[in-house]
DNA sequence: ATGGTGGAAGGTCCA
């Protein structure tokens, strides 16, 4: 099972992109965020077309929005919401062997890193401490958890340890509500699992810098993580940085998992 | 300390 991981930040304006991925990828899954329109906009026909038959849709206007594509079956998991906001941050289905498949857009959580000033941020931590608690009551489920969680938790997840502190994605209390997350159900990082520090790894790069691949500053803000019986499976987890220099690039790479999963 | 870019909307809000 080959399964990826993008934040697509539009899926009716890169529907290109993601067709080019299927080309070069041949993906099983794909997981979406951000796909920024209504369940009813989102470009299903065409991605129905090169396969992807199956499809769990969860839009809203304007902001966030989520979706799994695939070319097996799956059962489609009941929507929930998360801090009683309806507001598209996560979708799930259960693959034929069981195994749940969660796809989560964390909320980025604004400029300030004061959960006092900052609703955003207050917003976000919140977050993360309901994934922890729903995590916590399900470990004993076998999941498979993807998607752009906006924390990159290790120093070499970013391009400078000590420069981004005090920035939103890596501040201390962020890494260690991530940190807490994984400890609940003994989550394994793919991406860490087979590529350790202090090789440095990024997924996102800022559209504000001139040249992001000159510059290199990048933070790994998306995730593949794993209960520790589906990582026994794990064979491969790669970013595909290629699809950030892409024309109308999102300014996140996709990241590709390899399982040792038939569907 | 600041501003830099991009998407959805068709206001600003959000990243």
């Amino acid at each position: 099972m080959r399964l990826v991981t993008w934040n697509i930040n539009s899926a009716r304006l890169r529907l290109p992109l993601i067709q080019r991925l299927i080309g070069e990828l041949n993906p099983d899954i794909i997981c979406l965020q951000e796909i920024k329109g209504e369940t009813a906009v989102f470009p299903g026909a065409p991605l129905r077309e090169l396969g992807f038959e199956h499809q769990h849709v969860r839009g809203m206007k304007g902001y966030n929005g989520v979706a799994i594509l695939s070319r097996h079956a799956f059962k489609p998991l009941p929507l929930a919401n998360w801090c009683n906001k309806d507001d598209a941050r996560h979708i799930a289905v259960e693959l034929k062997n069981g195994v749940e498949l969660h796809n989560f857009y964390v909320p980025a959580g604004g400029d300030i890193p004061d959960p006092a000033v900052n609703d955003k941020f207050a917003h976000k931590l919140a977050f993360m401490d309901e994934m922890a608690k729903w995590s916590k009551k399900g470990k004993t489920q076998s999941r498979i958890l993807v998607g752009d969680l906006n924390i990159a938790p290790l120093p070499d997840d970013v391009w400078s340890h000590k420069q981004l502190l005090d920035v939103v994605s890596h501040t201390p209390i962020e890494v260690e509500k991530m940190e807490r997350l994984m400890e609940t159900a003994d989550w394994v990082d793919s991406a860490r699992a087979l590529t350790p520090a202090p090789a440095k790894l990024y997924s996102w790069w800022s559209y504000r810098a001139a040249d992001w691949a000159k510059s290199d500053k990048g933070r790994r803000l998306d995730h593949v993580w794993l209960t520790p019986d589906v990582a026994k499976k794990l064979k491969g987890n790669e970013t595909f940085k290629a699809a950030r220099g892409w024309q109308q690039a999102s300014d996140h790479a996709p990241v590709v998992a390899d399982l040792d999963i038939k569907l």
